[in-house]
DNA sequence: ATGCTTGCAAACGGTTTGCACGTGT
DNA sequence: ACACGTGCAAACCGTTTGCAAGCAT
């Protein structure tokens, strides 16, 4: 009974309901092009899936998901917020300014430069976002 | 009668009229401590500066700016948006968690390896933020 | 049993907009 | 003169919150 969702709402100190565990599975496993998704684009993937679960109630999970570290929160353009979980591998986005679509890419050396960057500035670094704009070829 | 802040109006094609020079001028001279202003910062300093000039106006004039090119638009946290002058150099920013405040920096390394991914990843790039977060050791 | 969770609807805060008036060219 | 710019107040939209009812432990 103690499946990988459950498990880590329990490792966050967080009760086991469904909201919690559906959004959690949600974000689990929606492929690559539906990855970052909205706080809107959770409720209707629910709504259409069967479940019945306010806009509000997820908003306050994915709040709580994001201080248990187990999602990450984006503001890629200013509009809408849009949440990932936390894989651990810190990766940054590049953004197709014609589709929306996000992907995702790691640097080793541009992590290295900017931890020195930061020490050489006096500050003690927390967290960094990098984040590419562009228009992919393939959506020509 | 042609300064450069009027210049700088007439160049992106905007009548030059006294919003948009005093709020152009605001932007231009604070000092490094207090660039990337908000809207609401904007409007407090004119107000305090005996100016009277409505929000609304600050935001039409901020926005105006943007598409122009002349500033560029920030949204750091997620709270509000702040903006600063468009000087050119493509810089960076560094934010104290702590105390809110912003420095800059230009990296030319990293500058070229973003190019490289974008161009592997098969984009062409418009545009990147890279900011890092993290605690001024003054802040201590 | 009891304290955390949820749904609902109302509040919020930053930003945008419709309208009638004012102003730059 | 005429089109564009502005102030005001109301609308907007994503997000948050107070409250009463519902669950997990």
């Amino acid at each position: 009974m103690t499946d990988q969702t459950t498990q880590d709402l329990k490792g966050a100190g967080l009760k086991v309901t469904l909201p919690r565990m559906r959004v959690l599975e949600v974000l689990s496993k929606v492929d690559d092009n539906d990855r970052h998704m909205s706080a809107e684009d959770v409720y209707r993937y629910l709504m259409t899936a069967g479940d019945d679960i306010s806009l509000a109630t997820i908003y306050r999970v994915l709040t709580q998901f994001e201080a248990a570290g187990l999602v990450i929160k984006h503001h890629f353009d200013g509009g809408t917020a849009r949440y990932e979980l936390d894989t651990g591998d810190n990766h940054n986005h590049i953004v197709c300014m014609k589709t929306g679509r996000v992907e995702e890419f790691t640097d080793k050396e541009i992590e290295a430069k900017i931890q020195t960057i930061a020490r050489e500035l006096g500050y003690e670094l927390t967290d960094y976002k990098l984040t590419l704009y562009g228009v992919s070829q393939e959506a020509l």
